[in-house]
DNA sequence: CAAAAAACCGACCGTCAAGCGGTGTTGGGT
DNA sequence: ACCCAACACCGCTTGACGGTCGGTTTTTTG
């Protein structure tokens, strides 16, 4: 009865296989199994079921070329990882938006000055923009 | 073989759970079955199975009280969301904290435009507080 | 001491990712 | 046109986990 709290999670093969096509572009299952079934010592066959899986979620296109499958994800890594973000923030506040916000913000300082640094620009700029909207 | 990429998630009932006793401070498991239970149609059986697997995974404290267990949040909501965000974004970006920052600015605009200010402010006292420790 | 209350144990079910073997399908070379 | 290698697809197993509960034991208390 299991209904996930946060419906895009991936396995770990999953994720590793993702991160392989964000960064290549896209790829045909005997690529993938080259640069990453080798080294864990998994099937060819494993990697198709795992970059079918992905298809069956949305998270991957595919078309054919000759016999093969060429994947290809649907969103960028970017887009994904906010999709991911939101839902989290989402799920686990119920409009406390608040908290979430400071939690960020502590986080942020905590992986480095630099990155608070960053945020404030971005925040200005984005602010800025909607200023000039209106 | 599921190797949870981020393994402080909870289950539907879990999530709810937490959230009552988030509000609530401190509940036995009578009380939960009461407050929740009853509305789902689930046994206290089932509500004690759930805290006690809460208590297992570190995220519920107990003390007896007569012979029932009181369970208590061992993190704050607070605490815990923002050690959920954390490890998310640890696990999702390995190091590209940039595009994690952009993101949650992105996600923060959509939220409304009154979340962005509070962002703004919330970075600036921030950054006060580094300088005036440096 | 007995009844009531609650914890505990163990089981079952559904779901999901990982993993793989076997079989079907097909494109391309001869 | 035909055959074979390459690949897809199907179905199954395993292990983990959350939800759910029945049955048993332990503990409190009247």
């Amino acid at each position: 009865m299991r209904r996930p709290v946060h419906p895009p999670l991936l396995g770990h093969l999953e994720a590793t296989v993702m991160e392989l096509l964000w960064t290549h572009g896209e790829a045909e299952a005997k690529d993938v199994h080259q640069r990453l079934g080798k080294a864990r010592g998994i099937t060819l066959n494993t990697v198709q079921s795992t970059l079918k899986r992905l298809f069956e979620k949305g998270l991957l296109d595919r078309h054919k070329v000759s016999h093969a499958h060429v994947y290809r994800p649907r969103l960028s890594r970017q887009e994904f990882h906010s999709g991911a973000l939101g839902e989290l923030i989402s799920e686990l506040m119920g409009g406390q938006a608040e908290a979430m916000v400071s939690a960020f913000v502590s986080l942020t300082e905590r992986a480095g000055p630099q990155h608070l640094e960053r945020l404030e620009k971005l925040v200005a700029e984005r602010r800025r923009a909607l200023k000039a909207k209106k």
